[in-house]
DNA sequence: AATCCGGGGAT
DNA sequence: ATCCCAGGATT
């Protein structure tokens, strides 16, 4: 990792130049859930308006909160302030080099504080933000969604473990650059990462899955039968929806809510024997406030009944036409299958 | 264990 | 439109 740094690490952000606790602080409190591109001008403005911590603590809330305005999170701006404070009249005006104490300040949580003395002081410390932990959930293979205790608590003890004994500001530096740019949560760069032989994920064809994503609300479930219904030219049978409700609108196949309602509505529109239709595999389907699990019916060879060809809402489509039709996402891909 | 905070980038 | 981001505090 090390030398991965070394090599292709971030080596010229602001607070790295100079380093110094205060700016390592403030620009662990800036970037808490925000992105180094979004912070680095906050972080400028901020520091040319107190250059030191005891400008800091002698400043208004105004005055703060002022130079915090569009960066979100407005707590971190009142807890930054309190903390400088603090620091004035229990800590000689800079930050304490210690644990507890850096914990014990407001908007200090574990990972910041370690990140402060590992940054500031390099002192032996593991951090665990959102970079780290989505590297080592693939490094390690570890599933579930890293904002549970269980595990969380797996990922602290793995990022403790990998501790190296000496450069720990470079290493601290090496693992967020790291999952930033190479280990990304989109197509991260496996093919040349360095630790692609060691990676559990990479192993296990896994990468896109880990870390596992938060868990969204439970969706109500429900189910549709869709006719794929083909005639003796191998032209599909397309319905065009209602003009309110889901795919207002838009082609689709045939729906029905159950088997009875697909049959019934089979046999008024279609000469043939339902029961010899072939299910298909299912055809999960998510969308905002529901999920809709699709059953494919197929049948093929079929004759269409008169009534068919008059229907304006009813038609017999060939491949070409359906490519050029514009179909709901999941009905184009189980037509395509 | 869940929820809140928030603007913005990436997809 | 959705997920996520150098998380922490509160409930």
């Amino acid at each position: 990792m090390l030398q991965w740094f070394d090599q292709a690490g971030r080596h010229d952000l602001p607070w790295q130049h100079p380093r110094s606790a205060y700016r390592v602080w403030l620009s662990e409190i800036m970037l808490q859930q925000t992105q180094v591109s979004t912070v680095i001008p906050y972080f400028e403005r901020f520091l040319a308006a107190f250059p030191n911590l005891p400008d800091l603590a002698a400043a208004t809330p105004d005055q703060v909160s002022a130079q915090w305005a569009g960066l979100g999170y407005y707590a971190r701006a009142r807890n930054l302030h309190a903390t400088a404070r603090i620091c004035v009249e229990q800590h000689g005006g800079d930050l304490p080099r210690d644990f507890d104490a850096l914990l014990a300040l407001p908007g200090i949580g574990r990972s910041t504080a370690g990140a402060i003395l590992a940054q500031a002081w390099g002192d032996r410390f593991a951090i665990l933000d959102g970079n780290v932990k989505r590297v080592l959930a693939r490094y390690h293979g570890i599933s579930g969604w890293p904002g549970t205790p269980a595990v969380e608590k797996q990922l602290w003890q793995q990022a403790q473990a990998h501790l190296p004994d000496s450069r720990l500001a470079d290493y601290t530096q090496a693992q967020m650059d790291f999952g930033a740019t190479l280990c990304t949560r989109a197509r991260p760069a496996c093919l040349v990462c360095v630790l692609q032989s060691d990676c559990v994920a990479f192993a296990q064809g896994r990468v896109d899955e880990l870390p596992t994503s938060k868990p969204g609300k439970a969706l109500p479930e429900r189910e549709a039968i869709m006719l794929w219904l083909e005639d003796e030219q191998g032209r599909v049978l397309l319905q065009r929806r209602p003009p309110t409700g889901i795919w207002a609108g838009l082609w689709s196949l045939p729906e029905a809510s159950d088997e009875a309602a697909a049959r019934d509505w089979f046999d008024r529109h279609i000469s043939g024997d339902f029961a010899s239709a072939q299910a298909l595999p299912d055809v999960p389907h998510v969308f905002s406030h529901y999920k809709l699990r699709i059953q494919p019916r197929r049948l093929s060879g079929l004759r269409p009944r008169d009534r068919v060809g008059e229907d304006n809402d009813l038609q017999w489509l060939d491949r070409e036409q359906l490519r050029a039709l514009g179909l709901p996402a999941p009905i184009r891909k189980l037509l395509d299958r």
